[in-house]
Parts: structure tokens; sequence; C-alpha cells
DNA sequence: GTAACAATGTTACAGGTGATAACTTATGGT
DNA sequence: ACCATAAGTTATCACCTGTAACATTGTTAC
């Protein structure tokens, strides 16, 4: 009904219209997914017409890839924020980091991946945030490469396993194919060192008898 | 139009609905994804009403849980044709089939995993389907541990590691997040390696200076 | 054989959605 | 003060899922 923005004025234009609609998507999504989204529900609840929102997003399809554009980018955000100083502990937490995000957000995530939105060519914006959120991951391995903790296996391989695994993992968590965190704590843990662990340069090897 | 069905009269029941609309929802399915399966169409191609195939189908939704049943049967079967000989080959080639499956039926695989469909609950068919698929995986693990080749981790714990890895690759690489088989064709036989050699029991630990 | 019944089709229709066209109002630069 | 333009509006189209009420065929009991 009335505008919950600070200015108090009720006006002709509603002024941060693509703002709050992607706020509201985003709502929507995270709690009923993205089959949930309409835009006339959206613009009715906003209190806007529908066609409005059609000046702000060509699409809705376009609109989704907003939320999963802003999804990675804040994926990103708390990769970044993974304590580096050791090799070991980063690769594990960055690992441990991206299944959280995916466990705690299971609808923005599966928008994100789910092939929803394709992202080759339609929307440069999306597969450059993808690249960001991936560029950590592999910044993480290859300082851990460079150190001498891992294999001077090819970067794109190791790169390429380990995201796999954090990703597949993510993914068979949020659609109950795989017990979630709440029934099974350690499985994202010791999933991450099972690959780790095949991983390491020879002088870095792990006692292996007491890893059962 | 006319049945292309054995029987060469043209009748009012058409006597094999729910198997044609099987079908071609699935042809549909594989060349333009499930957003472009619709009812109406369907029917209209197949040469009846739309309301027709509810009286088989109690829902889209439905439907669409066959088409995953079926895909996670076809898959099922390819993964119990590998060769279990060797313990090692068989964990590889399990992995690599799986892999090649979800790239050859990008469309089915990603509605076996979306979300689209989820297996909790609403369809028993489909997680029993689903579950088939996934024990064949779980087997053969647990079939080279039994004989000392894999390292004795708790084998839910080793079967959560690898299957994550082969979806998480599959669905990264039908995405284009990661290179296809065209691009790099060993990037699947490398991933899996990389995990395998990590998961291996001591006596059985290849020569780690003749792996780079 | 035929009458009753169940299965499988049919047309008509009720909501709901994405998207566009044509019109109206506010905003901001000159 | 003006006017081009950005950002709303209503009206409308095409399409979809799903339901209700009716028609036709196949089957089974007598």
């Amino acid at each position: 009904m009335v505008r919950n923005q600070t200015p108090s004025k009720v006006t002709y234009h509603h002024g941060d219209l693509p703002q709050q609609a992607h706020q509201l998507a985003l709502k929507t999504l995270r709690e009923h997914g993205d089959a949930a989204i309409s835009l006339r529900a959206l613009a009715k609840q906003i209190g806007v017409s529908a066609p409005a929102l059609y000046r702000h997003f060509v699409d809705r399809e376009s609109l989704l890839a907003e939320l999963a554009v802003s999804g990675f980018e804040t994926l990103q955000e708390r990769l970044l924020a993974v304590d580096q100083s050791s090799p070991r502990r980063a690769l594990i937490d960055i690992g441990l980091v991206y299944v959280s995000f995916a466990q705690d957000e299971p609808y923005l995530y599966r928008l994100m991946f789910g092939g929803r939105v394709l992202p080759k060519g339609d929307h440069p914006r999306l597969d450059q945030a993808g690249k960001g959120a991936f560029q950590v991951l592999e910044d993480t391995i290859a300082r851990a490469q460079k150190v001498g903790y891992v294999k001077p296996v090819p970067l794109p391989l190791m790169t390429a396993a380990a995201w796999s695994l954090v990703h597949g993992l993510s993914q068979l968590t949020i659609d109950g194919h795989l017990p979630g965190p709440e029934v099974e704590p350690h499985l994202a843990e010791g999933v991450v060192t099972l690959l780790l662990d095949g991983s390491l340069a020879n002088n870095e090897q792990p006692d292996k008898d007491t890893t059962s």
C-alpha cells in the first residue's frame, strides 16, 4: 500500500522501484523458490502496476539473473572473508563456507546453478559474477600450490576437482539426496578432507595410518 | 494427426496415450528442456485434447517426475554395465559413465537433479529410482573397500565424496562453468583420479613421484 | 445379446501469467 | 516556463495449468 521508503510523500512515481522489486523478489525467492516469483504478484505487493516493472527489467528472466548475480557476489564476499594464513585450513574453510552458503540459501543457490538462467552470452554480468566467486577458490588453490602444500597438478584440473566436489555436495544435500548438516555435521569437512589429503605434495602427506 | 501406432484403425480411444505422451515429452525435454514441455502442446501434437492427459497424469509435475524416474533407470542401467573386474578401473569408469550420461542428456539430467521435482515424499518412485542409481556407486565403492583397495573410511563418507564429485562435475560442465568433454576430453578422468588416489589404502598407494 | 458401469475421450471455462501497445503524469534540463 | 523524457497507468493478447460437465467407447454381469 503505502511506500515503506523514507520519503514520506506518496508520489505518482515510485522513486526506487528497481531496488524495492529486487529486494522483494529476493525475499520471495529465499522463502518459496524462483517458481513463486511472479511479476504481477511482485507489483501488487509493492503497490504498483505490473507493466511498471518492465520499465526496469526487460524480462522476468533478467530479474532472476540479477538475483543470481547478487547471490554470486555475496558468495564471493563470504569466500573472501576466509582466513588465508594456513594453506590447509584455508582450503578446508573455503570448502566449508561454500557448502554452508548453499545450505543457508538453497533456493538462491539453485537459481545460481540450476540452469534456470543460462550463463552463456545472455547475461555477461552473470558469468562475470560467477567467475569472481570461482576465482577466490582458484586463488586459494594456487597459493597453496605455490607454497608447495598442494601437488603440482595442473591448476585448472585441481580447481575443477575442488569446485566439483563442493558444488556437488551442496546440490546433493540441498536436494535431500545426502544428509544435511543437522544430521551429519561433519560430512562436509570429511568430504573436503578426503579430496585434500589426496592432493597434497609428497613432503606434506599426513600420517596415513591415523586417518581412519 | 493419424496415430503412428501399429493398430491402423483411427479410434475414439487412443489406446496408448500415456506411453506416447511419455515418449513425446521425453523427446521435447531432450531437445528443449523441461520448461518447453506444455501439456496443451503435447496433446495437440499427439492429436488429442489437453484434458485427456489428466486422465493419466494427475499433474504436469507428475509427468516430469515420470521422465526423471526413467532417467534414473537408464542411468542405473549404464552404471550396471560397467566392468567390475578391476576395482580401480571400475571406480574410474563408474565416474566417467556417470559424467558422460549427464553430458549426453543435459536437460534430462537437470530435470533429475535440478530441484524441479523434489524427491521428498511426493514421488516415492522417484527417490527409489534415485537410490537405485546411487546404490550402484556405493556397491562399487564397498566392493573396492572389501578388497582392501580403498581406504577403510566410513562408506557413507566415501560415497558422498565420490557422488558429490561426479555430480558436481556433471552439473558444472553442463552449465558451461567448466570446459566440456570436447574442449577438455580428459578432465573427468583427471578429476576422478584425483579423488581416487587420495582414497587408496596404504598398501595400494601408487608411486607418488610419477603422478605429475 | 443387452444393460449397466468404468475408462477414456470431448468441449467449455475459470484463474493466473508474461509481455506489449497506447495513453498519462511527473521530473529535470535548458 | 517549456518540453523532452522517464516512469507510471489501463487495456489487451496469447498462453498456460487445472477443473467441471458431457459424450463415447470398451467391458462385464446377467
